[in-house]
Formats: C-alpha cells, sequence, structure tokens
DNA sequence: TAATTTTGTAAGCGATTACTCACTTTTTAT
DNA sequence: ATAAAAAGTGAGTAATCGCTTACAAAATTA
C-alpha cells in the first residue's frame, strides 16, 4: 500500500469517525491528507468504496483485539478481560472504536453478528462456572459493555475505576 | 401551531430519525410534508432550528414518558417500570427515541444529565431496598435499558420476553 | 533502455445543497 | 371594513458536493 493512499484512509477514518460519513466532503479529507482529490478515486474508486476499505481494516482489528479473549480456556479469565476491556480502550484507538459504533446506526453496514464470536465464548464461560441461564447472562455483559464503550467514547463522562470493581465484583472476580 | 408546521416537523422527526440529519435534505422534507420549502425557513430560519424545535418538543415527551417512575413512590415499582420501559415502547414512537439515540453521537446535541432525574430515582429505590451500591446499582440498570432500547431501535434482532423475565428476577421482581 | 503500468495532479463538470426574495393569500386586530 | 401581520409560494441564488477527465510523473516490467 503506498504511503498516500494509507494516509487517506487514517484521515477518512479520523473525519468519518468524528464528524460523520455524510458531513465529511471529499475534498477536506484530500486537503488534510495533503493529497489531489482526485486521488481518492483512483484509489477507492467512490466515496462509499473509501468507507469500505475502513470497514474492512476494522474488521480485522476487531479480530484481533478480541482473539486473547476467544482463546483463553480459563472461563473466569474470559468473564474478567471482556469486562475489562472498555475500561483499558487506548485513546489512540477511539476512532476506530467510534466508527464501529457509529455505523450500527447506518442500516446497511450494522452487522449483529460481528460479535457472535465473544458471544458464544461468553455463554461456554458463564456454562462453565455453572451459571442457570449462560446465554441471558452472555447477552446481559454484552450489554453492559456496549453501554459503557460508548459513553467511553463520547468522552463527556468518564467512567470510574470505582464502577469497574463494582462489576468485577458482582461476577465475583 | 399551524397544520403545515407540525406537519413539517412530523415529517422531518421521520426522516432525521431513519435517514439522518445531515443526509436529508429540506427539499425532501418540503415535497414529503407537501409544503413549500421556503416555508420551512419562514417557520425555523434555518435547518438547524428545525432541528432544535424537534429536540425541544422531545424533551418536552421525555419528561412525560419517565413521570410515572419519578413519582412512583414504591421503590420495588420504580425498577419494575423502569425495567419494562424499553419492552414496551411503541412502534409510533419508534422515530422520537432512534433520534434522541442517534443524537448522542452529536457533540453539540449529547446532553448526559438529560436523564439526570430518572437516575437519581433509581439511587433512592436501590437505597430503599438495601443495596450497598445504590448509586453503581442504577448506573448499571440505565446502562442495561439503554444497550435494550437500541437493539430494539434497529430491529434486526428482537429482545426477548425470556431475557425480560430473566432481568426482573435478577432484580427479584 | 524502452515500453507499460501505476500513481498522482489540476481543472472543471453537472447535480444538489441550504437558503433568499419578491410576491400572493390568509388570518387577526382595530 | 380595512389595515396590519402572519402564513405560504415558487423561482431563483451562490456554494459545495461527489466525481470525471486529460494529462504528467514515477515505478515496474521487458
Amino acid at each position: 500500500m503506498t504511503d498516500k493512499k494509507e494516509k487517506i484512509i487514517t484521515v477518512a477514518l479520523e473525519l468519518f469517525a468524528n464528524e460523520g460519513y455524510s458531513t465529511t466532503a471529499t475534498s477536506k479529507i484530500a486537503r488534510k491528507a495533503g493529497v489531489s482529490e482526485g486521488l481518492i478515486f483512483r484509489h477507492f474508486e467512490n466515496k462509499k468504496g473509501l468507507l469500505e476499505a475502513i470497514i474492512k481494516d476494522a474488521d480485522l482489528k476487531l479480530g484481533q483485539v478480541f482473539a486473547p479473549i476467544i482463546f483463553e480456556s480459563d472461563p473466569k479469565e474470559v468473564i474478567r478481560h471482556t469486562i475489562e476491556t472498555p475500561f483499558n480502550l487506548d485513546k489512540s484507538e477511539y476512532n476506530f472504536w467510534k466508527l464501529q459504533y457509529k455505523l450500527k446506526w447506518q442500516e446497511e453496514y450494522n452487522n449483529p453478528h460481528k460479535m457472535k464470536p465473544l458471544y458464544d465464548k461468553l455463554t461456554w464461560a458463564f456454562t462453565e462456572l455453572g451459571y442457570q441461564q449462560a446465554e441471558e447472562e452472555a447477552q446481559l455483559l454484552t450489554y453492559i459493555l456496549d453501554s459503557i464503550t460508548m459513553v467511553t467514547l463520547r468522552g463527556k463522562i468518564e467512567v470510574s475505576d470505582k464502577f469497574r470493581i463494582f462489576l468485577l465484583e458482582k461476577y465475583n472476580l
């Protein structure tokens, strides 16, 4: 991948995540990336193609983030690691996560099955730990963590460390 | 309020909620409302003014929706009623809720304090019921319900009645 | 090295955007 | 009844949008 092509993707991710896809003009992306506007269309055909290239990159990354959980064999550690994920978000990855959550509101890019592997692993973990309704427990935990993640990304409120402990205690960790 | 002014608000709410604020053209709103485009600007000055008029209406409605909970005196009923709210969303009010949640991603319209009264009432209820960490419990419950509401609004997955029961049991209801 | 392909640019295109303005119709007030 | 105010229209506007095209530079292949 060319330097300029990569720069376009980086800048577009930042702008799409913070100012929205449709409100971000291709001219703005080009200016901020130090690139002619035409180059965007040379590499990605159209604006939508640029977004999809970003999403493809993101899906790859999503797999990497959750791999350590998916391959963990201790059910207690699966739960602990899952709970701690939203509290350990790296600020350099905020744009990545913001775009993920924003796109959920865009019909055609909302893919609820993207998190299926994590959900399945959590169900397994709760079953192992003797919970009676493991599926519902898994569902519940993903709901909680989604909300925490979103609140954190929006940045106006920070979720306290006390709450993290509170959660861990709820799950006997 | 004039009939046509009301129609503009109704149509704009529908379009903003389902297709997004910035992607919805004022010309489209006018066409769908059966009104000249100029009338929008006569009544609301600009597109942003139209959005803010809708938000103002919505805030009023938000107060009405949560009033029965805020004025409930039985702490158990406060919790039950709160949990059941996202399961009883009227389809005719989806647009209203969708816009609420979508706007949370728009910096200037994200007001986390909007739900403060509900949060405070929940904290009171959990205290009454002898929970040790009432504030965290209130926080947790609002997180859960936010996620359920969003999943429901997106419409691809429906949250089962089994999950509702599961939740009520968790809170001994 | 010569030919070909890929990467990059700049100017400009038609379409659409939010918005204005001159004007008419309807409602309200005196 | 009449004047003033408010509601409503439709044709325009400049600016911006995503995108194309003709061309040049750079990299790759032969």
